[in-house]
DNA sequence: CAGTGGTCTAGACCACGTA
DNA sequence: ACGTGGTCTAGACCACTGT
């Protein structure tokens, strides 16, 4: 019974990420780890207030964002229930298109076309969960499958989370490999449109002007802050994006 | 001023449904008729505290959730902003396209375009794992959000499965609807990619004809069986695809 | 500086499900 | 009846923003 609440030991009212953070990030290494299995209780709230003395509406935020997120169910007047099945696929997974190409038994190379600081442009500010004034890194690169571009990588950093995202020589590593080494990212999300490429990306993907193209934005967030937002764009011809998958109830409805 | 702040009338604190709920329905609300327009900054949650006589608490749980769902963001310090993000599909759930729009503030309704039997064209009958000479029904509708075409839908269904899918009126059901009523799929499959219409579709997505197209093809599984295989057809300028997740151990490298 | 959102508290009342 | 989660209040302190 105490083993269950032991791992709450680590909570640090002072530390700078908020409690009910915290409290998430434990449940989700406890999921995780597979100490607590699929369908088993959770503490009640009250059992939490009382073990970790924190306020009932910081557990209540932790365990009911974590029902958002679908790692937990809860049924009003029974209790919390770790929920079976993650979800895992390749349009959800953050993959690394170097290890992608080379997992396909081709040869990738990139070339970065610029690596900058520039103001933010509003939109990009934004999304970014920014003030417009901010300064930002900037990259822009092609990467190459045997010698024919692939993707095309626009990439705004945060500079305050990743500051020396702009001393790293992207021919030798990644953006995505290196931004993963930094950071574990806890949220993310993706958004996928049709569009006709203007004719600068037409020149850097080596395409005929009218066939569409495919672009993935995503954001990444770690603590509640955006790390990157990086929009690849993928020749429509060449490329599409799929997941085959188990349904669990998060996603039906 | 005052306004802005006249929509909120109609929070009802006797009313079955929570006041964040209410207050969130109202921002839709006002969102959706363009009322509040993208960039528009919102009261802040002090003067919604005054205005509404509630609790700052409630205030923030109703704007905190509207951020999480892309609707406004929020600056620390700041305010807090109509966003200009369009909404978009989940690209990981299944998901009734009534309920979306719906949800989104907005009306939906649908046309029914043809109902029929059919025999399995050979590259359908193959993405359903039948043999070439079966006869399949076959649905294809347009769905309306206001009255502005958003989403194609043509779909095959596997009678041996659904015998019954043929007799829906599914101008009063949407087929989705209809087919998640009737089982919870065990396993389906997305595939995206991005294309440039044809004539007909042009004409019933009310599009130009050099404008791109996103085709979202979904098949569903249930006891091993292939329920029904269907692609979806959105006009790339109005829609797009998205999902927003926490991560998980599986989702990155 | 004043205004904003981010978080937290220590209570409270209610509806739900099990027994 | 009891324990559970769902919601709400009326305060509070702090960090952040633009002036």
């Amino acid at each position: 019974m105490n083993a269950i609440l032991d791992s709450f030991d680590n909570i640090d009212k002072a530390a700078p990420e908020p409690i009910y953070q915290q409290i998430k990030q434990t449940i989700k290494h406890n999921i995780a780890n597979g100490d607590w299995i699929a369908g088993q209780k959770l503490p009640s709230e009250n059992d939490l207030v009382v073990a970790l003395e924190v306020s009932r509406m910081t557990i209540n935020r932790a365990l009911r964002e974590l029902t958002q997120e679908g790692l937990i169910n809860r049924v009003h007047g029974l209790g919390s229930f770790v929920a079976d099945t993650p979800r895992h696929a390749s349009l959800i997974e953050l993959q690394d298109i170097a290890l992608e190409i080379e997992q396909g038994g081709k040869r990738h190379s990139s070339r970065v076309l610029s690596l900058t600081r520039v103001d933010a442009p509003p939109e990009v500010a934004a999304k970014m969960e920014l003030s417009v004034a901010e300064r930002l890194y900037y990259l822009r690169a092609v990467h190459y499958q045997d010698d024919l571009p692939i993707q095309l990588e626009s990439r705004y950093v945060n500079p305050r989370v990743v500051p020396d995202f702009i001393h790293q020589d992207f021919a030798l590593i990644t953006s995505t490999a290196y931004l993963l080494q930094q950071f574990r990212p806890d949220e993310m999300e993706h958004i996928v449109h049709a569009m006709l490429p203007d004719a600068q990306t037409c020149k850097q993907l080596q395409m005929e002007g009218d066939a569409p193209c495919l672009q993935l934005t995503r954001r990444t967030w770690k603590n509640n802050r955006v790390v990157t937002h990086v929009t690849l764009t993928y020749p429509g011809e060449r490329y599409h994006l799929g997941a085959r998958y188990a349904t669990n109830e998060y996603q039906l409805r």
